[in-house]
DNA sequence: TGTACATCAGTGAACGCGCGTTCACTGATGTAC
DNA sequence: TGTACATCAGTGAACGCGCGTTCACTGATGTAC
């Protein structure tokens, strides 16, 4: 919020300030048209300096991606410590938290999903990315140990269950799903499909056990 | 292709050539980044002749938007007209189809669901950008009738499987997949969790019949 | 049927401006001796 | 402890360029009489 008064000609830690600005800058204009300018203005050092830290724009953006992707992590590993171990409700309580997620930093959505998010990385960034997905993974892994399932694969159950969830963030997020159901609740609608979900497991992996 | 070249001084119908010519370019390059005049060049006019159609580049693209729509609304119909009425086959059909449209044309994806496809419209603009759900509605629907299911909202149940297969489509264009799952097929997952969900709901559905 | 005129879809050239990026230069820092 | 020097993170100004958009103008079309 305020600019430290006594900063020195070098900043001290322009990469994180500036990382920090641009996300800020994302955040309360709720879209990525910020500038360079922009960025560098509100680490308080001139539109120049960001190049002695960042290649091009794009390397900027691609920061404030990991930063959304460490975020959504942090706050997954959050819903799971709060919630019960092995419990059907860890796992709707983090596709809520998923969903939430997106729907408040909307364009960060972009951000971690379009051209830059998607782009290849290599493998330190990749799971840096992925520490959500796999806490998801964990949760499902513990809910089927609890009940003993044996017949079903975790990370496949894993991947469906991220796709349900990442679909109804980005048809919530639309904005068309009052045109079709005005009082629609996501959270809600989420929770009974995952239930479905699992009770559909239920009925086939019964047979096996 | 082959430009008339006997075009007189008027062109005829420079607004849906100018339609056409964006989607191509779209198409062909794999991103939005064409330009105005790269469209107007593909129509075979001068670069300010367009905007006695549109009023700007967002128009146009509006236009384009809604030519996707159309499309995946068009080839929906043609799934279901060619699975048997009420099966669950037409539903899973519908899905995979509607993947596999995104991944063919992954650009028109950031239009369709990007600022510019989730903008308000008006009502015939948005009846015509959602007659692929319809499709799956009615096909939701004819299921829930052939099995004399009347437990459960058919709109409820079309936005929970559209949230699944936008969550596969989504998933499987972000290029992350393979990270998690080397061979993961997007389709017969799709298929699989599709009729997990549909079990799910048989067990809730038999005991209020 | 022929001429005058309004209308409007085209042209070609240029404008303008936003913004990422570069350039020559300067101030601060740390280390060798 | 003090001085010389390499290093590098900053500055301020400007460049450049891509591209959407506008402007004055022209060619074609259709209709009134």
């Amino acid at each position: 919020m305020s600019v430290p008064t006594s900063r020195s000609y070098h900043h001290g830690d322009l990469y994180n300030a500036l990382i920090i600005a641009a996300a800020e800058l994302i955040e309360e204009s709720g879209s990525l048209g910020f500038t360079m300018a922009d960025a560098a203005r509100r680490a308080g050092v001139s539109s120049a300096a960001p190049y002695r830290h960042f290649k091009d724009k794009d390397a900027l953006l691609e920061a404030v991606t990991q930063l959304g992707f460490f975020a959504l992590g942090e706050s997954s590993r959050r819903i799971a410590l709060s919630h019960e171990n092995g419990s059907i409700d860890t796992i709707i309580a983090l596709g809520q938290n998923y969903v939430a997620f997106v729907q408040e930093k909307a364009p960060f959505y972009d951000l971690m999903w379009g051209d830059i998010g998607t782009r290849a990385m290599d493998d330190e960034h990749f799971n840096r990315s992925a520490s959500g997905f796999y806490v998801l993974e964990a949760a499902v892994g513990a809910y089927l140990n609890a009940r003993n399932i044996k017949a079903v694969d975790k990370l496949d159950i894993a991947i469906k269950l991220w796709a349900l969830v990442h679909g109804f963030a980005a048809i919530s997020m639309s904005g068309k799903l009052p045109h079709f159901h005005p009082d629609a609740d996501v959270a809600a609608m989420l929770d009974s499909s995952t239930r479905l979900f699992f009770a559909g497991l239920d009925t086939v992996s019964v047979s096996d056990r």
